[in-house]
DNA sequence: GTGAAAGCGCTAACAG
DNA sequence: CTGTTAGCGCTTTCAC
């Protein structure tokens, strides 16, 4: 250990060890099989008393491919780690934990399950994965330290600007995650927003029956996100012949606290029977306002969110939602970008990953229950 | 969009286009200042508008650094995705979510953090962060796919043998995560067991009082965090002149149901005053135990963990413990990647990151309360 | 089966 | 300020 590392053994230095040519390490190291025993094991036994490690470098520059996808994610949140109440102690805080409602910063949850979903099938495929989250600012970071380095590219949609993407889609296919694809012609892996919430939707009128006193709080006006579910929400309406000016819409910012004035104020007047949310910070949002208002979830009101987030599983009572299988949005992402790798012509593809609707306590199956 | 991307554009390509030669289009790149504007400017014109990137593949060849670290996990569990009573609808899935309490693989959402914590920190050093999950098991991968493309290395404790963590470290600076870093001549970083777990003991001890009825739930014998925890644990012990034989040990697997059925156990008998787990997962186990045979928690009997997972928050009732920082681990790691490669030479260092004991209402800050 | 040699696309002296 | 020229360490024909 701590070696002098002073300069890192190559092929060249095997290939003298082992009394053979460069080009017969590379074979070794490729492909085996076409090398004699022999001259094999002389080779294996020089890579491993020399501790030699192929260049990774090296080996994508000279064989035109690198192995590594890309996934381009907006920046993680750096919450600042503030806690309450400390009672120092000998080296080792002791917190006073007991009312502390940590709020998960929940977006990053999300990230995280894309995250990982990606690496999974990364890594099944041979593939390694380079993360990017948060340099969506530096246009030269952006193309430099990882458009260069991969072979493809899976990009959370609005991480990246427009013409930024389009200058490095000239060098590796572009995959755009969450989009609906249609604004741009990358391929594309997306959740079906406008059936998940289509679904939600007519369980709500249909199956609740409830058919007025109906409020949509929507997330701001230029997510196309919100656009969909708006859609799909919609749609469950006309189906179920509920003219759509018998729904008070409002329009928040998909944050919680936004959302919790905003049903103040709904709650302040006639208070609606459903309040069916875009997403589901603005949707807890609701929770927190019927709480302090004393209306009760969901004998008075129904509420029901969009996404799935942990936070739901643990509210009081616990979130209605439609749940996006992120782990599986990062999975398809990666596989789309190998498939366009192994087809770099043609039209581009859209995939769109089913969702699934959970109904909990704040919207329940069935409201006698 | 769906370019032919036949050959990427180069240098080369750039530099006729510029009527310049490819040193000055690497300059134009790298520092800016040294080229004349005009010139500067008709290289950025060639390079907009060929959609031209470098190659960062030939850059980290030249530059014999790839501005990258590697980040090795253990493989993250795949946890196969099995749902309740599913009440299926037109091609979106309905689910009656109520009572089912889904349980966050926990072990992946102590990864989460690491993983996050590099990423913020490698990305405000200008570094890539590379990801590899899960590829323990087979050694070439290993070193192929990750060690050759990254100029240093942070490694998980036990995702990767000893032998050929040696190898590697030939060529790239290698850090330890999560290990007493004695055991090799590695550079580590880790988290304080010994005084995480003793403070924690000197609360149960000290100022709860409870002396006699205290029972240890240990985890697998060749736990290196187990064994520092019950070092820590028994100089709380010794701090107070208890004998260790006044104290019930025994050893489970880390897991949440082992756990449990010890504690049955450990219950069936007198119920003992307090039971200190080595970890959190343990520690739900007991609380799982206490819950099914009517026994108290706190009031019969105080449980605390140790890791500080998400489930213990919302645990019933919640789980007293020593939170370990995660996100600052997979930091810390970064940063000592980022000094080794300053100072290739010297000896090995260790970090220790401070612990933080949270004390919830299994194990609160009084009894009385 | 094995070796020689030509790049892969870029950076970094070294001259001008 | 700009151009020339070596490599960086490997893969890959093409001969032998």
């Amino acid at each position: 250990m701590t070696d002098q590392r002073s300069a890192p053994p190559t092929v060249y230095d095997v290939a003298s060890a082992a009394g053979v040519s460069i080009a017969t390490v590379s074979r070794v190291l490729r492909t085996p099989d076409a090398v004699r025993e022999g001259t094999r094991d002389r080779v294996q036994a020089a890579i491993r008393s020399l501790g030699y490690v192929p260049s990774g470098t090296a080996r994508a520059l000279a064989g035109r491919r690198t192995g590594v996808v890309g996934l381009l994610l907006p920046g993680f949140d750096v919450v600042p780690d503030e806690r309450p109440d400390l009672v120092t102690d000998g080296g080792v805080r002791i917190v006073d934990d007991r009312r502390h409602v940590t709020q998960p910063s929940s977006s990053n949850l999300y990230f995280d399950e894309v995250l990982r979903g990606a690496e999974v099938e990364a890594w099944q495929r041979g593939l390694a994965l380079m993360v990017a989250a948060g340099r969506g600012s530096s246009r030269d970071v952006i193309v430099n330290d990882v458009a260069g380095r991969v072979d493809g590219l899976a990009v959370m949609a609005r991480t990246v600007p427009d013409d930024l993407l389009e200058h490095v889609a000239r060098r590796v296919p572009v995959v755009v995650l969450a989009d609906d694809g249609r604004s741009h012609g990358f391929d594309s892996v997306s959740v079906d927003n406008v059936a998940g919430m289509r679904t939600l939707a007519e369980h709500v009128i249909g199956r609740l029956g409830i058919r007025s006193g109906i409020a949509y709080l929507a997330g701001p006006v230029d997510s196309p996100d919100d656009l969909e579910r708006a859609a799909g929400f919609r749609q469950a309406l006309a189906d179920h012949g509920v003219p759509a000016s018998d729904v008070t819409t409002v329009h928040g910012d998909f944050g919680r606290v936004r959302a919790r004035e905003l049903a103040t104020d709904l709650f302040s007047g006639a208070v609606p029977r459903a309040v069916v949310c875009s997403n589901d910070q603005s949707a807890l949002g609701v929770l927190d306002a019927a709480a302090a208002l004393g209306i009760r979830v969901p004998e008075d009101v129904v509420v029901t969110g969009f996404d799935g987030i942990d936070a739901g599983r643990f509210s009081t009572p616990r979130l209605t939602t439609v749940h996006q299988p992120m782990g599986e949005l990062g999975r398809a992402a990666v596989r789309a970008v190998v498939d366009r790798l192994a087809e770099p012509d043609g039209p581009p593809r859209a995939v769109r990953l089913p969702v699934e609707v959970l109904l909990r306590e704040s919207c329940p199956p069935a409201l006698g229950a």
